[in-house]
DNA sequence: AGCTGGCACTCGGTGTTCCCGAGTGCCAGT
DNA sequence: ACTGGCACTCGGGAACACCGAGTGCCAGCT
């Protein structure tokens, strides 16, 4: 078969690239791999990968190097993701278990994945609008200031300062927390909004102002925080592999936020891996680097997404590999609390 | 005055390197600046310079360069820090003003600092030890877990799940908050653990199991925080600036707490300005590298210090009057809320 | 004394040239 | 369909020369 050995030449390129940083010629390919033929032929192979646009050379007669079609297609058919050995798996598992909080547990998480892979380690907070409400919190600190805090299913806490028109005693402030609690306990974030639309209607008059001024600071977190927010870790990793772009353009992206969030991708099945190769992914700045990208969540509910950025000629089998464990250990850890 | 112009001639090398970051000469010193006398009585004052420690020569026959030594006595004597225009303060003033907590606070502060410099910003929470407890909060989630927040009168609050021996019920759990937070309410981080210390003895015997898991948690959550939490930004600013020491280095430096922990230095008075210079600074990565950083709180309490990183030729009365602005700034909202 | 102009010297950086060798494409032969 | 042979290409490194900014020193001037 033509066709299965011009796929091995593929992935030899690729795995030989990637380890070596230098173009590969053919002749270096059959001495380190035993395809069983001659150079020449490998070459009349290559040619032919060229043509197709999976290979291309750096300059005239020097070695080829893999595309981003080439790397799509050995992510897509010719690797295989590779499982961590089991001394990393127990390290990642009691490192994670020692978080204490859900902070600790990103921060943590974010650390971990950028050792792991010796790349740069993003994550997302884990989402607001897809949880619930465990308690709403209403706390005097003066006479016309209270905070407001609302704790989620998942862990989390939003707090706000809400400086109120009028002075209002505790009474009060106890009984639309108490109205609050029991009108929003373990409701779904995104229906929030229609829970306590008519609240203020329920109350007594003099309590309405009290009310209203509340649920805007309520309402107005909600949406604040739809953007969500993301962290990572590891850009010391970026120093060490030479980019072929410009090394700014790389920081500058990993400190916006929003190009973050569209790196991430959309959220998708947990289990899935999504692999984002050089010019796929939707910033110009990041041509020359790749994501592999995974959800997590506490369990079928998906939370959030994490993943790591790093060059496009990186070891794919073990990046997603690590990636995946990493996204299945942080889901068993979160539903555990 | 010989040794007027002597340092008049380092004050003008220090600007001269800063603003073209290549080594200076004799000849163009004299013609940038007006010292009104010959290259060659220039070089004389150079050669003494160097003697002195305060200049270098890179290799025989360049320019001079200012060593750490010199960087110091520029901005201990020779450079006043330059006050922002007013767009800048204007333009400080209204960003800051936008914040919605104390994340916000710190997030936008950080950014902020490092685009009015363009070099690394490094922001440390407000310190927790310093501040004084607002309410204690225990929020049962489930019958055996309960939710325990400390929130704090910077705005700040730690959230702990803690998990319960026995199943508790809800009147208990109202009857400990209460007692914590009649305990509590007001007093000093720092005086936490003497104020309940004797209290398990103080409730009756049924509340005690309770109560001292919840304490513990308590207990557990203050010394953690100890080690304060860091932010930085900016981290784009230092591919522009060529370093002399590798990059790596600086950027594993910024991803260490405890590195920057010490980097930013003791608290000191708020208006005062802290310059590390290039050696002088505890970590061997960072030579090559200076900070410029300065205290920040509400009112005369000192909580924190934010500061920012720069190559050991940046300039400093700027950066210096940067960082003093924001200082100040933040100190403001913090004071104000 | 202190400053200056003149002068010989240094040496890093740049541009030029040259050469080597890895790598290629093509072709004729098996 | 594969292979060995061959001529060709071209990037990168080594050798080299040159330029010019910069220096130190010294004798002369004020």
């Amino acid at each position: 078969m033509v066709d299965d050995r011009k796929l091995a030449v593929l992935r030899a390129i690729v795995e030989d690239y990637v380890s070596t940083n230098e173009p590969v010629g053919s002749k270096a390919l059959v001495e380190r791999h035993n395809l069983g033929v001659s150079p020449a032929t490998i070459r009349n192979d290559m040619a032919v990968l060229e043509e197709q646009g999976y290979i291309a050379q750096p300059h005239t007669s020097a070695g080829r190097v893999p595309t981003d079609k080439g790397y799509r297609l050995f992510v897509d058919r010719l690797s295989q993701v590779k499982p961590l050995s089991g001394a990393e798996r127990r390290a990642i598992e009691t490192f994670l278990a020692g978080a204490v909080d859900i902070d600790d547990v990103v921060t943590r998480t974010v650390r971990l994945l950028a050792q792991l892979t010796r790349q740069v380690a993003v994550v997302q907070y884990p989402s607001l609008t897809s949880s619930t409400v465990r308690h709403v919190e209403l706390v005097p600190l003066s006479e016309r200031r209270l905070m407001f805090v609302l704790i989620t299913n998942t862990g989390r806490v939003e707090q706000r300062v809400v400086e109120l028109p009028d002075v209002v005693d505790e009474g009060r402030v106890a009984h639309l927390r108490a109205v609050l609690n029991a009108c929003l306990d373990g409701c779904g974030l995104t229906s929030v909004p229609d829970k306590v639309a008519d609240l203020p209607e329920r109350l007594p008059a003099e309590d309405r102002p009290l009310a209203a001024t509340v649920l805007s600071v309520l309402l107005e977190s909600l949406v604040e925080r739809q953007e969500e927010k993301i962290v990572f870790a590891g850009a010391a990793n970026l120093a060490g592999a030479d980019f072929t772009v410009g090394l700014r353009d790389v920081l500058e992206a990993l400190e916006e936020q929003v190009v973050l969030m569209r790196l991430l991708g959309e959220t998708s099945d947990p289990s899935t891996l999504t692999v984002r190769i050089g010019s796929e992914n939707p910033y110009t700045g990041l041509r020359g680097t790749s994501i592999v990208a995974a959800g997590y969540g506490s369990g079928d509910k998906q939370l959030a997404r994490l993943g790591v950025l790093g060059p496009t000629r990186m070891d794919y089998p073990v990046t997603m590999g690590a990636v995946r464990a990493v996204a299945r250990y942080v889901s068993q850890i979160l539903a555990a609390s």
